[in-house]
RNA sequence: GCGGGCGUAGCUCAAUGGUAGAGCGUCAGCCUUCCAAGCUGAAUGUUGACGGUUCGAGUCCGUUCGCCCGCUCCA
């Protein structure tokens, strides 16, 4: 498996071009940031990838195999709407949560941007230096002006997700160190009842003195021009904190108003919790078991970057699997590992794959703690020698159905009557709770461009100088049938041949015939697809009745009768 | 949004302010007996768009659109 940190992403795209597998979307009137089109073989390579996630985990329920309780895991699927009642979304905390405010830096040479809440301040007990101001109180609903509330300046700020991870990054990394300007620093043992800060012992040049490390919230929002940077630590540089949309949106009905205007889901996790009720209702399911969809989602994402891999239109491949609290870790495992052998088989089972487990404090506002999330990720190559995300698997417990029990007032509680206290007929009395969830979270298009930089093998030995070496299962093109030449009866044969193979493996993807131009040419333009046999009928064929079959990988050529083409195919293909 | 780079044939690139070209690819015909062979021919461009300077603009100026890279993000 050759190294992705050697392969040319530019010249994976030229190819992904240059045979139909991905366009740029809106090409003819200049392009669309963010939008991508797949062409011929890139629908199909697509679709196969789907189809393949689509059997194995719906329709044989994790591939056939036994759950953590020792029995078959039961998956149902469902298709919901990209469109739904924008309070799904407020329940689900994305009309929150993805109307993360930004502040720019002016002082980086390059205007660096991060999120608000990601600054952390540290405040030096013998500096203090605070504003008076006038907040608004809008906690009650009605907006309250509460005078002369004291705002402290942070006399250093560092980017964090929390304050904990301020104290980690500042204790480890010296350079970091000096540009707050700090010599030294530490936890003290003791919090003095900060519930959202860290105090520490720090050395700001004077020797250590006691500081306290949390947001700067507030600060950022009256005084960004006295807020000293994270990247340089000059002051006058941040910018005030500002929303950038994350969801996109339209709207229904005919009147293009607020009251119509409605979003594009951004996720399609949303749609199975809110039809939980429903399936288990009309749906002979009994817990443990999962619903499953694949679908478009969209997110407004500030720069998409990294050809598909960052789209604002993108699709999702989602389980969410339902159990009972007590059984969560068992099947969080379970998917995990799952969930990692399923992408090797398909194609990705090299080193370029990796499992990673999060760190605390990477969490998801979904995602308890201690609660398990991991990554399955790829070393695309423009990552390499980091990794990018294919797919998600998180704990996220009784988050949503909680939410969506709160803001909608509809009981989402299951009833679960394997559990309870034992009637007096000895059948147990049921137990009624809310569900965790599982829930393994892929990116279809994602998937589609790990596979397509997995199989991207450059080859100067070969003519086409490259060959996309696609597993079978997911190849678009299964297989194409050649004339050696176009003249001594060749055609007459190799047409029965393909019409055959088209009909029996037509329905997986495409079955090629070309009698054109030199049979060289017709092999390298198959290798720059990716199809992994090709059947040519030759002068022996006349005589003998066999085929010669040429191996994409290994370029080995063998022979094998004509009549045996379809068995051998079906062999490699798995069906 | 900020900063930087770039727009000529499907692709890679030429063209001093003076008739828009080549190679590759694609297609057709001939030929070819196993890895992009050869020969003959064909199609393909409002030089991203709009405006200005000029006798004349792919080239100079302005505006705009789009793409790429960095910041951000996490399916």
């Amino acid at each position: 498996m050759a190294d992705n940190a050697t392969k040319s992403m530019d010249d994976i795209m030229a190819l992904c071009k240059r045979r139909g597998f991905i366009f740029q979307a809106s090409e003819i009137y200049g392009g669309i940031n963010g939008f991508w089109d797949y062409g011929p073989l890139g629908a199909q390579l697509k679709k196969n990838l789907r189809d393949a996630w689509w059997t194995d985990v719906v329709m044989l329920g994790a591939g056939g195999q036994m759950g953590p309780d020792g029995k078959p895991v039961e998956i149902v699927p469902l298709d919901s709407c990209i469109i739904q009642n924008p309070k799904v979304w407020e329940a689900s905390g994305h009309v929150g949560g993805f109307n993360d405010p930004m502040v720019t830096d002016k002082s980086t040479p390059d205007g660096r941007r991060f999120r608000a809440d990601h600054l952390q301040g540290i405040y030096r007990y013998s500096d203090p230096l605070k504003r008076t101001t006038d907040t608004i109180d809008t906690a009650g609903g009605e907006p309250t002006l509460k005078m002369h509330s004291e705002v402290a300046i942070p006399n250093a700020t560092v980017i964090a997700s929390g304050p904990d991870e301020a104290v980690s990054l500042l204790e480890s990394d010296k350079s970091l160190q000096k540009i707050v300007g700090i010599k030294s620093i530490g936890k003290t043992g003791y919090s003095e009842g900060y519930q959202f800060g860290v105090l520490v012992m720090a050395d700001f040049g004077k020797g250590p003195e006691k500081a306290l490390i949390t947001t700067t919230n507030l600060a950022l929002r009256f005084y960004p021009d006295l807020v000293p940077s994270p990247f340089t630590g000059k002051i006058g540089g941040l910018s005030e904190p500002r929303a950038f949309n994350l969801m996109n949106h339209t709207f229904t009905g005919a009147v293009f108003n607020e009251d119509n205007k409605v979003y594009l889901r951004p996720e399609t996790a949303q749609g199975i919790f809110i039809n939980f009720k429903n399936v288990v209702d009309s749906t002979r399911v009994a817990l443990p078991f999962g619903i499953a969809q694949t679908g478009k989602a969209f997110r407004n994402e500030v720069t998409p970057r990294n050809f598909t891999f960052r789209s604002r239109e993108f699709e999702q491949m989602e389980i969410e699997f339902f159990c009972h609290p007590d059984d969560s870790k068992a099947w969080y495992v379970f998917w995990r590992d799952w969930r990692m052998a399923w992408w090797q088989g398909i194609g990705l089972e090299g080193e370029n794959l990796i499992l990673r487990e999060h760190d605390e404090g990477e969490l998801a506002h979904y995602a308890k703690e201690g609660a398990g999330t991991s990554d399955i990720e790829y070393k695309f190559p423009f990552t390499a020698p980091g990794y990018g995300e294919l797919e998600g698997i998180a704990d996220r417990t009784d988050f949503d159905l909680k939410q969506h029990q709160e803001h909608s007032k509809k009981k989402m509680e299951y009833h679960d009557k394997t559990r309870g206290e034992l009637a007096k007929n000895g059948q147990p009395k049921g137990e009624w709770y809310l569900p965790h969830v599982i829930e393994p979270s892929a990116g279809l298009d994602r998937g589609v461009l790990a596979i397509l930089c997995e199989a991207y093998t450059p080859d100067p030995d070969r003519a086409s100088g490259v060959y996309m070496k696609f597993h079978p299962r997911i190849s678009p093109i299964k297989a194409a049938v050649f004339p050696l030449v176009k003249k001594d009866g060749m055609p007459e044969i190799a047409e029965p041949l393909f019409a055959e193979l088209r009909k029996r493996f037509g329905h997986l993807g495409t079955i090629e015939y070309d009698e054109k131009q030199s049979i060289g040419k017709r092999y390298a333009r198959m290798d720059e697809a990716g199809c992994p046999f090709c059947f040519t009928i030759d002068s022996e064929t006349l005589t003998d009745q066999t085929v010669t079959v040429r191996d994409r990988d290994t370029l080995e050529q063998s022979r094998l009768a004509i009549d045996q083409v379809g068995d051998f195919l079906a062999g490699k293909l798995g069906v």
